[in-house]
DNA sequence: ATAATAACGAGA
DNA sequence: CTCGTTATTATC
């Protein structure tokens, strides 16, 4: 039933007119009477007998196309189920609106579509007889070319890989679905933005030529959208590439999913039950006989923990390789005042800085300067050693009210009055400013000449030529450029690191690793500059290229705070009294902890339920059947439910 | 939304 | 104790 109320989140069973026997098959869009109106809904299954005692017959079949396959069925209804949500809003996600132009344009062009897609061999066959494709780039792991062997004989190999600075991960992906593909199989793989993806769709169109793999994007029209879906679901194409509107795409015979940079929030779905475009591929993996690849510059402690339960196998360069691929980097303070130079003080860059941009753009090369985004909530930290002040009760991160106020904790509301650092015993907090964007703007006229190009919110260049010239970006929205950065300046580092955000050290490396990865080698004269405290291990971290150890402290430091993904959160937010009432008829697990209220944006409030990852199933049940009790009720104001939200305080 | 069903209370 | 009215709940 399309309708999302958690109350009516199961099957319900109709008789089949005669007429539409033939039609009427599973994974086809129907409308059937439901409480006195026509609805929309999904033929799960066709069944002999029922149940239910008087059945009332479905009224019409949409479109003869099974849109909704069997394994996508099986994955929404997991997704809703981890996710404490309805099955009809992951369908909504899973499958596009209807285009009947797109639809009759596709089914025209090939009629059957239950059969097995031509090109493609229906049996598995004898490994050796495939052709192997050429690892290529992947022996610079060491693990590289088994996995490709792993996806041309089928069997369903889970890696975590750390991409290596300069890495071409559009090529390896490539590589990936082409040994995929070679062993019969298909590929769904999903990327963060519009320029990752005809990255990808370029590398991939010249591994496997073009009309193998479809776009599936938002971004596309309706039509546009819903022809490559077709195209997908009846076989026409083996892989299907895009952003997290691909991750639920049908494709016949998966044997690989793969995601990059899986900590880019983007991945995160805005609409209910908002699922994450990484747990979703993996479900989907476990589910089927599916491969996975899980693959970023830095590693998030989602990934992490995937290596550290054995569910994923690390593929990582040796050391030695590290060594040899990263280019030379060197933290500095932030203080412009110890500036000799001239230039460097007009820019008011710390001295390194400011000679390392100006020893590239001599050598005719290129220099990156990534600066912050404006806007990031400023949060609390130590005056005196720049900690971030957490809550002594639960951990959770404080905020001022005003300025001259009590610090009080943004996740259960308790006020921290006597406030003391643990590290360092200072009682003086600081709310970090940003102040980001003059910093870069200044840069241009200490190097009068050199041409300065942006690229940022408004603009995104994907690449920018070689030679001496100045690109200031922001975040994720850094050009590449053929052969590399002479030199990256990372700058204003402080409001990265010290925002509000429990992912707030993970977040800020991948972002600098995102671009140093862009800097040549050291051996090729490449440098990179980040100015912050060299002893802070997101800085370490970068310095050393070894994100892995950082997402292995970061997931120790989470054990130990009981932050996700270690344990399994979920918010309830909404009016105080709805929030109330949806606990109060929640029959938790024993063990779950509930935390708050806090306030949250626009007069309502949230409340935190925190279980042991072996819980995690009860949880989102004892909330969705909680949900479905306020629904089946009416309960005028609504309560919205997130597990494992983005964004925890 | 709406129909069935259960719960309730006033008057016979 | 019955009938009419109102909360409750299920909706194939």
């Amino acid at each position: 039933m399309d309708v999302p109320l958690p109350h009516l989140d199961r099957p319900f069973d109709y008789l089949v007119p005669e007429a539409l026997d033939a039609d009427a098959r599973p994974g086809v869009r129907v409308k059937v009477r439901f409480a006195g109106q026509l609805v929309d809904g999904w033929l799960l299954e066709r069944a002999e007998s029922s149940e239910h005692p008087k059945l009332a017959y479905l009224e019409k079949v949409v479109s003869p196309v099974p849109v909704l396959s069997p394994e996508v069925a099986r994955l929404a209804r997991a997704v809703a189920d981890r996710y404490a949500g309805s099955l009809a809003d992951v369908l909504r996600l899973a499958v596009p609106p209807r285009h009947a132009r797109a639809e009759k344009a596709v089914t025209a062009a090939d009629a059957p579509t239950t059969d097995a897609p031509a090109g493609v061999p229906s049996g598995t066959t004898d490994a050796d007889a495939r052709a192997e494709v050429d690892p290529r780039g992947w022996r610079d792991y060491p693990a590289g070319p088994a996995l490709l062997r792993a996806l041309t004989g089928g069997r369903p190999a889970r890696a975590v890989w750390s991409a290596l600075p300069g890495e071409d991960w559009a090529d390896r992906y490539a590589d990936a679905v082409a040994a995929t593909v070679a062993g019969g199989r298909g590929a769904v793989v999903v990327v963060a933005d519009a320029r990752d993806l005809d990255r990808l769709d370029a590398a991939l169109t010249a591994v496997l030529g073009a009309g193998r793999h479809v776009r599936l994007t938002a971004a596309d029209g309706p039509a546009r959208r819903y022809r490559s879906f077709l195209t997908a679901l009846t076989g026409d194409a083996e892989v299907v590439i895009g952003t997290r509107a691909a991750m639920f795409a049908p494709v016949w015979r998966l044997g690989l999913v793969a995601i990059w940079d899986d900590g880019d929030d983007l991945h995160a779905e805005p609409r209910a039950p908002y699922p994450h475009a990484r747990d979703v591929l993996l479900t989907r993996a476990q589910l089927g006989d599916t491969a996975a690849v899980v693959g970023g510059y830095a590693r998030t402690a989602e990934a992490q923990l995937l290596v550290e339960t054995g569910w994923a196998r690390e593929v990582v360069a040796d050391r030695a390789v590290v060594r040899a691929r990263t280019p030379a980097m060197a933290p500095t303070g932030d203080d412009p005042q110890l500036a000799r130079d001239p230039g460097a003080a007009s820019a008011r860059l710390p001295s390194l800085a400011w000679t390392t941009a100006r020893d590239a753009l001599r050598a005719d090369l290129p220099v990156l300067v990534q600066v912050p985004r404006r806007g990031y909530v400023p949060s609390v930290a130590c005056a005196d050693c720049r900690a971030p002040a957490r809550c002594p009760h639960c951990a959770g991160p404080l905020a001022l009210p005003s300025a001259q106020g009590t610090p009080a904790c943004r996740w259960c509301g308790r006020v921290a009055a006597a406030y003391a650092c643990p590290e360092c015993g200072g009682r003086r907090l600081r709310a970090s400013v940003t102040g980001a964007r003059r910093t870069a703007e200044e840069l241009g006229r200490a190097f009068p000449g050199v041409p300065v190009r942006t690229s940022g919110r408004e603009e995104v260049l994907a690449a920018v030529p070689g030679g001496a010239g100045l690109v200031i970006a922001t975040p994720g929205a850094e050009p590449v450029v053929d052969g590399g950065y002479g030199a990256v300046l990372l700058l204003d580092t402080w409001a990265l690191l010290t925002r509000a955000d429990l992912r707030a050290g993970e977040e800020a490396l991948r972002r600098w690793t995102a671009a140093a990865a862009l800097a040549r080698p050291g051996t090729a004269g490449g440098r990179v500059v980040v100015v912050a405290d060299g002893a802070l291990a997101p800085v370490q971290a970068l310095l050393r290229w070894d994100s892995a150890w950082f997402a292995a402290r970061e997931l120790a430091e989470r054990r130990e705070l009981g932050f996700p993904p270690a344990v399994r959160m979920a918010s309830v937010t909404g009016a105080a009294e709805a929030v109330a009432d949806l606990l109060a008829g929640a029959r938790l697990p024993g063990d779950a902890e509930v935390l708050g209220p806090v306030p949250a944006d626009e007069g309502r409030e949230r409340m935190l339920v925190r279980v042991p990852r072996s819980r995690a199933a009860a949880m989102a049940e004892a909330l969705h059947a909680a949900a479905g009790q306020r629904s089946a009720r009416k309960a005028a104001d609504p309560v919205r439910l997130q597990v494992d939200p983005l964004i925890l305080f």
